[in-house]
DNA sequence: GTCTAGCATTCTATAAAATTGAATTCTAGC
DNA sequence: GCTAGAATTCAATTTTATAGAATGCTAGAC
């Protein structure tokens, strides 16, 4: 059993055929079915059942997959530990909310960059439910996401606590006065695309205000939602930090809201991996050091 | 990185030399100079410091190490789980101290055997470090070995508790009487080889009898270690059901000890596995059925 | 019903690779 | 400076993986 079997295999029970595994896999079908086939003789018993549009898991199959995954995700971890000698250097992939990017990570990555120069860091940003998924199967080393977060694979730190409040137009100085001014209905929501926390929390405040029923609309970016607000397009739910800027400068209005919705923390989390990758502990090491001086 | 080259660096890494581990792997040198040459080419860094008496790992290679032998033991047992379709069968090695083996499990073989006539059981006997090290590597998939037990990738359930009673030849009928007839530094022990937890104790035994200094003589085997205390050879420590079939028929004589000596447990160790095989299931479950049996 | 599109499989030729065995190099210890 | 034990290099061979074309199978369309 090799691990190109391995990888073969993981490739068809992901994408349920041969062909597209094969696409995946930057070969031919003829290739993956043969593979396939010797890893099947191997085992000693089917690992798929064919049907005409596709391939599905036996229950060996089902039994062999995670195995098929830890042994990727360590053949991966294998080589980046033997490379590391203890200096911080090559790659490292972190991930963040769209918010915590904007105004908690400038700070952070100047002064990693700073301490760590010959680390290659990418920012990737996403929800928090992609992040934990991309965190878990290996393609982040890390990221920032809404707590909590409880797995067993994973490692969580608190990084940042944040308060949360209703953005909405300037002219609504107050939340009765939008209450008062919107129809029955609730003003718009502008939310993030499903998977990130704050819209499941937008979801419950809606609820609490009477606003069960009010129209969504799904944004991508920051700037995008903080430009629709303004435009009093609706209101959205946001960590006071983000809109701090956009309501000095008169944008928008904030409403502060009941501990209980306010509240959110934001976690660093990474795997409970077998070896320490340099380039993770500086940056961890940088988070810690540079708590209290972020968060004020 | 496939895994023929994990287990080749392996091999390497045990043996301490290409040569032997060409031995071991049942191929010739040059080819596993090649494979490590390629593996060192792919991490990037070399894995092994040549000399000329063979080759030692670098600091690269010392962390490549444990996620090899992981991998190796993944691989064995993602084949495994994949075959097993839950219903107990195929082969099953299971290890012992040999005074377990001789009183303890004989019942428990036969109703296992009995309930699984599927499983190809196999039954090594061992000191308890030989036993754990061979579970913890995967030769074994489970053993008796004497309590307490605590590693992280083990888990430990309480099999039997046995008293350990000292044995002397059937002359002594007391302690006293063996102490006033033996020579000062006190009487020759026997012992199992190293390894064994019985032998420690033992020791701390001796030394609290004043015979810190005596003689010692090792054994391997259970019977010639009971045949040498009937013919007055020395004493020896062994838990009292192993000796009550020898002491009922009249050839040695057992002195019975303060419970902190005295008390022993046999625990049953298995590694803590992603999946539990079926064979293995089905030994728990007779062990855990047949305890209050057993232990009567 | 027959046709067709989408898949998986089989087959053969080719390319890539692993393996072998012989020759070579290196070095510690005599 | 030999020699024995070890690793490496190199060319030939064998094995294995891959590609591409042809074939077979099945569900859904017509």
């Amino acid at each position: 059993m090799e691990l190109s079997d391995i990888r073969t295999f993981a490739a068809v029970a992901r994408t349920g055929g041969i062909t597209r595994a094969a696409e995946e896999l930057n070969t031919v079908q003829s290739n993956v079915t043969q593979r396939i086939k010797a890893l099947e003789a191997e085992i000693g018993t089917p690992l798929f059942e064919r049907h005409s549009r596709g391939m599905t898991l036996t229950g060996a199959g089902k039994r062999l997959l995670p195995y098929a995954q830890k042994m990727a995700a360590l053949s991966r971890e294998a080589a980046l530990a033997a490379r590391d000698d203890g200096e911080p250097k090559g790659p490292l992939a972190i991930g963040s909310m769209e918010t915590t990017a904007a105004v908690r990570l400038p700070p952070l990555l100047a002064d990693f960059h700073r301490r760590f120069p010959a680390v290659r860091l990418t920012l990737r940003t996403a929800t928090t439910a992609d992040l934990v998924a991309a965190v878990l199967d290996g393609s982040l080393d890390g990221a920032f996401v809404a707590g909590p977060i409880d797995h067993a694979d994973l490692t969580a730190t608190s990084a940042f606590r944040e308060e949360l409040v209703l953005v909405s137009a300037r002219r609504w100085t107050t939340l009765s006065e939008l209450r008062a001014g919107t129809p029955e209905s609730g003003p718009t929501a502008l939310v993030f695309r499903t998977g990130c926390t704050y819209r499941q929390r937008i979801e419950q405040i809606m609820t609490e205000f009477g606003w069960p029923s009010a129209a969504r609309f799904e944004l991508g970016t920051l700037d995008g939602m903080i430009g629709c607000v303004a435009a009093d397009m609706g209101v959205t739910l946001l960590p006071r930090a983000v809109v701090a800027r956009s309501e000095m400068n008169g944008s928008v209005s904030i409403h502060t809201l009941s501990p209980s919705y306010a509240r959110v923390e934001t976690l660093f989390i990474h795997r409970r991996a077998g070896h320490q990758y340099s380039a993770l502990q500086g940056f961890a090491a940088c988070l810690k050091q540079d708590e209290d001086v972020i968060a004020a």
